[in-house]
DNA sequence: CTGTTAGCGCGTTCAA
DNA sequence: TTGAACGCGCTAACAG
């Protein structure tokens, strides 16, 4: 049961007051001159000794009763297991890290009572900010998260009808730049593999798809749980329509969707041409190389993280944060 | 700035005490009538109805510091980014939350600095227990750690000079699975690729081989950190020594050998058979799939927790953790 | 210049 | 059902 070392503790063994050694730990005393409480030399090395020897900790629970801040952001995703939340989780990690923060996850696996109660949690915790990946229907979480006034930001995905601060992918773009790459490969009869949910980053590459080549080409969505039938399915089809170009709209389903044609004898590359959205391993396997959208996954944690910072800047200083609402967009890369 | 609610709040406008709003929150009162407050359910009701309204949200500093508790844990590992720890850190989070609890995650990346900051940071925030991955070099750490008294679950690779609570695969075990398999191909010039860190997943499994095939048996060392470079150069001497087997002991060095004898024109599973160790998508996109290891990662984050929550409960009650140090070995299997 | 006293933040819990 | 002490660290005000 290691009694927790406590500063009065210190104090005690140290031979002074406590609060001289509130005054050592935050550093409040010395190099400049200019603080307002000195010690001497002797006291603070003889305080730091002991803190040393004892092995004190403050206890942040105090600490943050006290001054309103926790250091904590609250993160929360769909699935840090899929690759490309991992990566990002990473980097806003990393981060947050650098900046002095620590940081709390969550998964809501597309579940938007889990994502509702991930946000009351992170609530509760205290945590000085967000960054979230909304889900279809966590428009309660999302307005919870608003109505608390907690600095938030929005990746990956977002809800027009919501005017929030998010770092977004220019997914329209991206679409037509996937289109164009396979075109030129020489794809006439061109088809989409996409996900069932209505997320903005699916619907506006659904929508540029169809921009590009017209309302009747053809898009298979697939539940947020893919089966290996759910991608025999679409495999059967593809093969049976004769198609020979399937853009993919994200990691997951085209990994599927390529094992089963791959299990099938299709000559991927050669029978039908692939073009992806967000790396996987995989598409260098083929020959040629699978060519596929890359979103600037470790900018996309930057910017979000830089937002985040200012707001809760902005907040600590007593600004007035429901007013930013500025949206950030990237560019994503055909590789 | 939405000044937060306080307890105080919510007493002034039901007009009741402060200790009383208190008890209600805690559900200290009610149902079964045992309770040691009771309140009218008219009292019980109206305060209630007035922490709704006014979206009351305890402030979990100041009840950490009352209870000592702080329902957080934290989880560091080498890299979210990679799939491997990503999904372990999804059940983990998983686990976590169906038993109340929220979780703190770092990522090392393999820099014993790094781990020690974590560490250090992580007790400082009061986490309740810790699910860790050692890494080379992480000895003052773990010490650390271990000084701290807090209950702590070592995963995926542990330093044999310290006796502590870890839950493991068998790697020797899963190793000869592996040569086993790839010897049944056919395979008689075996080799294997590995990580030059000097951790005891890559020891034991290196130990393994070793035992096996004899000491001559080759093993490439790539640094954490891989470059086409290095990949490249193993993809060469494999070539040269016509090598017609290859152990993987790891995913991500895995797929970059693989990748880089790809490209150079290597029929894989023709010229030379392999067999991986941990998932990758990209086994699936030979003929014959690629046989790997299979760690049982739901099982692992599951046993870790479980630990833990034992510790964390034994702790609580006051018992004596530091006696505790079972080891849960799990198996691995060929896929 | 060097240091101390005392009240605060917020929810929990015991004594009354 | 309530008053008040308590947990721990911060910091304004004050003293030698």
């Amino acid at each position: 049961m290691a009694k927790n070392i406590t500063i009065k503790d210190i104090a005690k063994e140290a031979g002074v007051s406590i609060a001289l050694v509130s005054f050592v730990m935050n550093n409040r005393i010395g190099a400049d001159g200019k603080q307002k409480y000195r010690v001497s030399e002797a006291t603070k090395e003889r305080i730091l000794e002991v803190a040393r020897r004892l092995d004190y900790r403050p206890n942040s629970a105090a600490r943050s009763l006290r001054q309103g801040r926790t250091h904590v952001l609250g993160v929360i995703l769909s699935d840090m297991g899929n690759i490309f939340y991992g990566t990002i989780a990473h980097y806003l990690e990393k981060m947050a890290n650098k900046h002095g923060y620590t940081v709390l996850f969550g998964n809501t696996e597309e579940d938007p009572e889990q994502f509702n109660r991930l946000v009351q949690s992170f609530l509760e915790k205290d945590v000085e900010g967000f960054v979230v990946v909304p889900c279809q229907g966590s428009q309660a979480g999302m307005e919870r998260l608003m109505a608390s006034g907690r600095p938030f930001v929005v990746i990956d995905r977002h809800n027009p009808n919501y005017d929030v601060p998010y770092v977004y992918t220019d997914n329209a773009d991206a679409m037509r730049q996937a289109l164009h790459a396979i075109q030129e490969q020489g794809a006439t009869k061109i088809e989409m593999v996409s996900y069932a949910m209505r997320i903005s980053s699916m619907t506006d590459r659904e929508d540029s798809f169809h921009e590009v080549l017209g309302p009747d080409a053809h898009i298979y969505h697939l539940p947020f749980t893919i089966t290996e039938a759910d991608a025999d399915a679409v495999a059967e089809e593809v093969i049976r329509k004769g198609t020979d170009g399937l853009v993919m709209s994200s990691n997951v389903p085209s990994v599927a969707v390529l094992k089963a044609l791959f299990r099938r004898g299709v000559r991927i590359q050669e029978d039908i041409r692939i073009v992806g959205f967000d790396y996987s391993n995989v598409y260098n396997f083929f020959n040629p190389p699978i060519s596929y959208i890359l979103q600037p996954l470790p900018e996309i944690a930057e910017q979000a993280a830089k937002y985040l910072f200012r707001l809760i800047e902005m907040r600590e200083s007593g600004e007035d944060i429901s007013t930013v609402k500025d949206k950030i967009i990237l560019k994503a890369t055909l590789k």
